[in-house]
DNA sequence: TGGGTTGGCATACCGATGGTATGTGAAAGC
DNA sequence: GCTTTCACATACCATCGGTATGCCAACCCA
């Protein structure tokens, strides 16, 4: 998996053949297809674990952020697009994550991972009637501009990442502030 | 190009082969590569004329709904999500797109076309000051949201794409407000 | 302690796919 | 009227994802 993570991450996926990824991994096609059951079951496979890793790192920024749920989902969405701000995240998770798998099943692992801690703290805010406005819309157009943003900053020359990723996460922001309650 | 079309928008870019395009255009493999270079400037051509019927769309919308450059961007963005809740379009256009591409071939017909007019609104709002914050940002920021919001609105159930639509418009107008100089 | 079963691979092979090299007849140019 | 170019068709190739089978050590059970 480490393998395939490697070569998904810096070729993509269609452009990565088993024979590559088996030789780097100095085992043969009986052994990768003992444990998968196709290429795309290894996508998937390795696509979980990053979701996971960047679900991970989002709650650790959420926890640490105090205990206000406004500032908490602002600190839960920089800490995603750092975390994606990284060709192996957003190449993987981002770009062939929804044509590999299809864009509903991979939505279920969005919905599971990083888009879920998003998805409850919009349904928190709205419970306490800091947000208004539809849940499922806001979720979606926020997951949207995020994941967008993270790519925008990943595929930027590495001086400008730091600055795309301050303007976004001001911009979001700035949006943020007009779904609040006046 | 239009056996390609109805292919990749159906069952994908991966899942379509050369063989079914040409026999579908009762053509064969002789004449596509004369047309075309490989399988992937196949589909860059189909792309390219998706997000030209899609920017036509956009413009139109925008034309007709007055002077004021805050409702023509919302008209156009609205135009957008319409055009671009049909899977035969958000599957080529936003799925398949950026993965055959690559994300930055990808974003040079995004910005070519549908953002362009998107990013040109936001420049000028924010010229005229009634937009503040980085451009750039808040046009990848809003371009992202827009594009999930078609797909996501695109693989509903056919019952609740409008309703989706619906709720998407009037969100994204809730955000746009957030980035309104107050 | 030994025979049978299972897990964990390796090897050999297959059909299909994207791509290429070559052939061919009609139209266009000189 | 000769030649070149255009617009394909045909035949072929290397490689890919996937499968069927072989093999051997570990483990169970008598």
């Amino acid at each position: 998996m480490a393998s395939a993570s490697r070569r998904f991450a810096t070729a993509g996926y269609a452009a990565t053949s088993l024979p590559e990824i088996v030789s780097d991994a100095e085992v043969t096609k009986g052994a990768l297809y003992h444990h998968f059951g196709s290429k795309a079951e290894l996508f998937e496979a390795v696509l979980s674990e990053v979701q996971e890793g960047v679900a991970a790192q989002v709650v650790r920024a959420a926890e640490s952020a105090g205990s206000d749920a406004w500032d908490q989902m602002l600190a839960g969405c920089r800490a995603f697009l750092e975390a994606s701000t990284d060709t192996s995240v957003s190449r993987i998770m981002l770009i062939d994550g929804p044509a590999v798998l299809g864009w509903s099943r991979w939505r279920r692992y969005d919905d599971a991972n990083s888009a879920q801690h998003l998805g409850e703290a919009i349904a928190e805010l709205a419970a306490q009637g800091v947000l208004t406005g539809d849940v499922d819309a806001t979720t979606r157009l926020l997951s949207g501009a995020m994941n967008e943003a993270a790519i925008w900053s990943a595929e930027a020359p590495a001086q400008d990442r730091a600055r795309n990723l301050d303007a976004a996460v001001a911009t979001l922001t700035a949006m943020l502030e007009g779904l609040r309650t006046r």
